[in-house]
DNA sequence: AGCAGAGCGGAACGATCCGTTCCAGTGCTA
DNA sequence: TAGCACTGGAACGGATCGTTCCGCTCTGCT
């Protein structure tokens, strides 16, 4: 069978250019994820296993983003690949999920140094948020947390994450802009409610996410507002997220 | 007919005269069933099946506010009854489902009702909102859409709730008090990230949800506001949550 | 008292799904 | 040209879940 394969190969690839690399598995890995810079794009099987990673790792991220139960098998034909092109990668299906999440992160922790780049600190917060929703970041975090045990590595991303966003609460509070009884966490709420929003379209969903954003910023703002009920979310309301999945 | 089966098991445990129902749960509401309704509470098999009817949809409702992809098994101990007394009501998971969605559209609309008694339009707005969070009617409804095939009576009440939204909107914009580029289909989604704050205690879980909502009244409200960005959701764009899961 | 059967608990069954493994190709690379 | 890194996808084994089925209890009636 297969004789009629399809010719999907011949890609308009460079030329061979040799580096004297090793062959590595892992260095394939260690020279996307770390240098940002662009390399002659490697010919070949070889080139193809470099970019395949990129590839599914983008996929990856679309597919459980959709549905964070998605099977292995989405991904890899959402990616194009095969599922031993994926699994040669990474050991086993939670390896995957601990990277993306891991990567999300990152780039949560990236966005909120951005934003504080402001001075003022009211717009810093705000952009924050804005950059968070717009970057989608939150949503995966979250709904993925629990489906995989956390390193010490994203415990301590995590931790910094944490006190870069109570730094801009403070920095907002500060600036007087921002509603007197709003705390630090109940920025992950606030996220969580926008990542709720989801229409079929993502780009329709990216900016109804938007939209309603902007109506909780309003909402923050502060003004001869009553309080808002209840008590405010503390810390350890919010940890269990990171537990692995025990007890509903 | 009885064919012979005896090698089937014998219960462990002395002499297998074993009564399998519990009747603490059970008579307890009982109780308080029959005291209430002053009826005659049927009494034995007969009355228990009767009970049983209303404690299985209101586990069923708990447990699929949980988890709307529980299995039949989790209803049934949720319940304190075996899966045969669940089946002998709904012939299949779907149809109970059915009819835990048509419940929710019901009180759904009751509760826009009752909220719409109110004389002012933006008072009536916001304790609509209020009724419905408070109900957790509208998590319910909308994650279990699409697990089943609507009937009919769903779709026309499903307009119905959707008329008495907009027709709260309709006041609320009349009173001067709601913010103008604000639109009857906001709401679904308004009400979506409500529904998505969640942490393990139900009862803190609707405290913080109150607590967003609240946050949202203050954005929803009209001041000298910029508007709201991206065009408003109009309701095709939340119909697809109602078509059986075709596709993503 | 005795019997027919409504009602029930829960094991068993079959279908489906999914993570992972395995193997036979494919086309660079040496 | 030979070797092998890499790949696609079928196959496998385990888990889950909806539904059925069977033996049992206990009621309601005669």
């Amino acid at each position: 069978m297969a004789k009629s394969r399809e010719t999907k190969k011949a890609r308009p690839g460079g030329p061979a250019v040799t580096s004297p690399v090793e062959p590595t598995v892992t260095l394939a890995i260690a020279d996307v994820l770390g240098s940002a810079h662009a390399e002659p794009a490697l010919a070949g099987r070889r080139g193809q296993a470099a970019r395949n990673d990129g590839t599914i790792l983008e996929a990856a991220r679309t597919v459980f983003l959709a549905d964070p139960k998605a099977p292995v098998s989405a991904v890899a034909k959402a990616a194009g690949v095969g599922i031993s092109a994926l699994y040669r990668r990474w050991p086993a299906k939670e390896d995957l999920l601990r990277q993306l999440c891991s990567d999300g992160l990152d780039r949560f922790i990236a966005e909120a140094e951005a934003a504080a780049a402001l001075k003022d600190g009211w717009a810093a917060l705000a952009d924050f948020l804005r950059r968070v929703v717009a970057a989608d970041v939150h949503s995966l975090t979250v709904h993925l947390a629990g489906t995989f045990t956390p390193t010490p590595e994203m415990g301590e991303a995590a931790n910094r994450a944490n006190s870069l966003a109570a730094a801009l609460v403070r920095r907002a509070h500060k600036s007087g802009r921002l509603r007197r009884d709003v705390v630090a966490e109940d920025l992950t709420l606030l996220l969580e409610g926008c990542a709720a929003v989801r229409v079929p379209d993502p780009v329709r969903t990216a900016e109804l996410r938007r939209r309603y954003l902007e109506l909780q910023l309003d909402g923050l703002s502060a003004d001869d507002r009553s309080a808002l009920p209840g008590p405010a979310p503390s810390g350890n309301e919010l940890n269990w997220r990171w537990q692995t999945r025990g007890s509903s």
